[in-house]
DNA sequence: GCTTGAACCTTCAGTGGCTGTAGCTCTTAT
DNA sequence: ATAAGAGCTACAGCCACTGAAGGTTCAAGC
């Protein structure tokens, strides 16, 4: 039987972000002892790691539910875990081309400075006029 | 004399975060008509475009902050504003190279899958098993 | 002058994914 | 038996907004 300490250190995760997978259903809710700590097995040890991991490569914790759902089904195809992971792959080439193009503009900006006095500055210059360069305004900022 | 409105679609922003930066200190209290509606001048929506220009590359709101500060001291040198926007670069550079491995990570991961039944899914066995091939734990996820 | 409807007002809650704190209680080793 | 360390709950805070409820004010048209 493992505290929820020995959980956080195995899985490089703080008590406090297991408590919180639990209170949103992520994680079940475990036995308790008499005094009411919680104790886990091995099998909520391996869902944590599968969510930590996951988490790592960036999955939002909707998506993880997901995943965790379909892992729970293992005669049905796995082309829905395929289509979850490639949605997320989308998301991701989507914030890197976002700031891809912020690191060019910041780029431009800072390579123009003369380092004058602020009332010169190139920077500010652009901060106050520029006109919508980055073409997708309704794309989350990352 | 211009309406919240106004200013909202002058500036391409939402009416509630014009009064959110407004609560948090970043646009100043406006002049009131009788009735108590807000009334802006010229001067305001000069500040709130640097504003969301600022925001649309992405400088946190602290920064901004700064900038604003900065931006009100003419005759003081540009090197503070240099350090703001080189230091938001980095940040973006740092983003772009986490995701970059994220996104390598995915690739990989989705090109093994040969959509057979979940119970075989490597996509799901890497999620499992996986051991930190992600170097840095210390960074924010994006 | 009056009506109408759009725009404004305040306040509060919610987003995602945790993290930190306060003030307790429980477990375990000595 | 005691004391340290780990656990417990409940709540607030982070960032940068966004939405909604429920009410008030403004401006245009008649």
């Amino acid at each position: 039987m493992l505290t929820i300490g020995t959980m956080a250190r195995r899985t490089r995760t703080k008590v406090q972000t297991i408590r919180y997978y639990e209170q949103i259903g992520l994680m079940p809710e475990p036995g308790r002892t008499e005094g009411g700590q919680r104790r886990y097995g091995d099998a909520e040890l391996d869902r944590l790691a599968f969510i930590r991991h996951s988490r790592e490569l960036g999955f939002p914790l909707e998506a993880i539910r997901e995943l965790l759902a379909l892992s729970d089904t293992p005669e049905t195809s796995c082309a829905q875990v395929d289509a979850v992971a490639r949605r997320h792959l989308k998301e991701v080439e989507a914030r890197i081309a976002r700031l891809q193009s912020l690191e060019a503009e910041l780029r431009r900006m800072i390579g123009e400075c003369r380092n004058d006095r602020v009332s010169d500055c190139r920077i500010l210059e652009v901060l106050r006029d520029h006109e919508e360069c980055l073409s997708d305004h309704r794309t989350p900022e990352l």
